[in-house]
DNA sequence: CATGAATGAGTGTTCATTCAT
DNA sequence: AATGAATGAACACTCATTCAT
């Protein structure tokens, strides 16, 4: 048995450990791979429970998605000085999602699976192309000032995120050890790309 | 009911539709996602019939690996030139990924979605880290040639294979049209990248 | 729907109930000819609830052979004086087994029916061969006593236990009706053939 | 392919082909756990054929039982002298029946298992309710002349057939070696039993 | 006539979800 | 409010039977 202390705190604390639980397992297995009752367990909460802070299955996988995409948004964009020269504020970019995928795994490995899965609604689609307009945004104002190359913003954003994923990737599949050497020389592949 | 063809031909077809329905959902649901009757059903023959052609659910997911990874690579490598240029051989890759990725979008996601799954086995497993090393080797000898940069070979995959795939992911989910112009300019970006 | 009493009284009630519900199916249609959807509905609870107590069907039916097993030792034993004449002990013996073959028709059919079946495990061949034992114990004593004849004891048990067997066989299969009589003649002619 | 050799010869060898098979097979594994196409497999026919000599498994089986109850008793009948005394009649039947069990287990096997089984028709049980009856008359006879005790036919019947079958089952399981002692010892018990 | 590829109902088993406690 | 036992539909897979060849 539980205590009932039924403050808010408690609530979003459990809330929460269902969200960990479920992140872990989703990043191993996948979401068809994970059995709701594993989630509880592995939350330490009963299977019933579960259902009283998320409607279904589908819904937990949404508010999650929503949670991490939200964090690692955050993550990278914690200490992102707007006046800095951008090659600094591009290395700060870099080296902020490159820590991210390293600290938190499970996250970055989550949101990269997930990525338009099936079961995400609505909402999480619009956090996916909220967050690419605002790539888009920054990105212009640094074509502006004749940084970047003068070309689709999307070109830009597909050659820098599509190089970090895929490094990550590599990294977690076991394909290639991520040394430092490897993050720099990326990063500066990526910089020769996409600077004018 | 089916025609009872048992010329080799008609066993081989029967064998292809079977994979044909698979890599359909497969692509679209994942491997746990997709039900073998669902798969079935897809291929049009009866539920025990696709245990004639392939032992398990896994074995049919490994058949299809091999022969979509086949299937690229020869889509890939069909018309290079290897005393062409190195500009135009890549141009000559791009292109034909690209190509792939359009003609052939299930086979594309599929083999994406499936890198490095648990449940391939170990055929597959080797097919991957051939072409990893196939890719490799043709790097370093460019690299020879003061052609691409001299830095780690997993760095210039990284990049170019990164951006192409994440290219293609973003026409698939609708984030972006697939635009001649836009490949042409990632194209010229990984380039930039990459060369010397 | 079912009563949640979630009381060691009432998790064991379902145990039983499922053990019993398999024993009459068993015995009736033999371990492969009864399927498990069978046996839960003819205990009275969903298909899944039966894999809550007990791991596959072939952990139940061990359970299930335990159980029985232990049941018609203890009723034959029940009651049995070690000190009584042997001729008594013999009387003791075989109108016990012929109230349980009667009263519990289907366990003693379930049990002879699964003697030796390649789905037992080690401890249901172990109950099997220690009760062996014992039957070989005791009958050493009585031959030592100079009342049984002084032959293998196997003879003996095979003489004896193949005869009961066959009485209540026959019984169950209609082929003759079990009449008191012929309970007790079949006794006297195993008696002759034993006792020196 | 094979020859078209549709001489009656050549069906009945077809026939009996498939009823070895399923011989071997059902001792083995028992009639659920045998699949017909592996009975097939073991005759060396096709599937479909053996639905052109038998309507179906259950026909097969009962086609089976007919045969092997009639072998059986042949074989215990064959070089049987009316005009013997009894105690070698017995001893005739006896060792018939043994040697049959020791050289042809897999049809004393088959018949004891599916000794009144569900999927038995009425002219299976029918051949076993005459087997019964002559051996009851037979049994008569002998009681009048004061050879065999004056009791109900069906107990000497159950004495004796029950310790063959449980000498020869126990022979089968490994329980113990079917020893010339054990076979002697085990037939002098069931002669004390029933004669006068 | 003989075949075996094809079938789909049925198997043992799992799991998202509910609800009595 | 929290639980976890219970459920039954759905899963991967098998097999008795059919029928085009």
């Amino acid at each position: 048995m539980q205590a009932r202390a039924t403050t808010p705190e408690a609530v979003e604390a459990k809330r929460e450990a269902i969200l960990d639980a479920a992140l872990a397992l989703f990043a191993e297995r996948g979401y068809h791979g994970t059995s709701v009752p594993s989630i509880a367990k592995e939350a330490g909460v009963g299977a019933g429970t579960l259902y009283r802070y998320f409607e279904a299955k589908e819904t937990l996988v949404n508010a999650l998605f929503l949670r991490e995409k939200e964090r690692v948004l955050q993550h990278v964009m914690d200490g992102f000085d707007p006046s800095a020269p951008p090659r600094d504020q591009f290395h700060h970019f870099w080296s902020r999602v490159v820590a991210y995928g390293r600290e938190r795994a499970e996250s970055f490995r989550f949101l990269e699976h997930h990525h338009h899965a099936p079961y995400l609604d609505d909402s999480s689609r619009a956090l996916e192309s909220q967050v690419r307009d605002l790539a888009a945004t920054i990105i212009a104002q640094v074509q502006a000032v004749r940084v970047f190359k003068p070309v689709d913003p999307q070109a830009l954003i597909t050659v820098v995120w599509g190089s970090v994923v895929m490094l990550m990737k590599e990294h977690y599949t076991g394909g290639c050890p991520l040394t430092d050497q490897l993050v720099q020389q990326t990063e500066d592949l990526c910089w020769e790309a996409i600077r004018l």
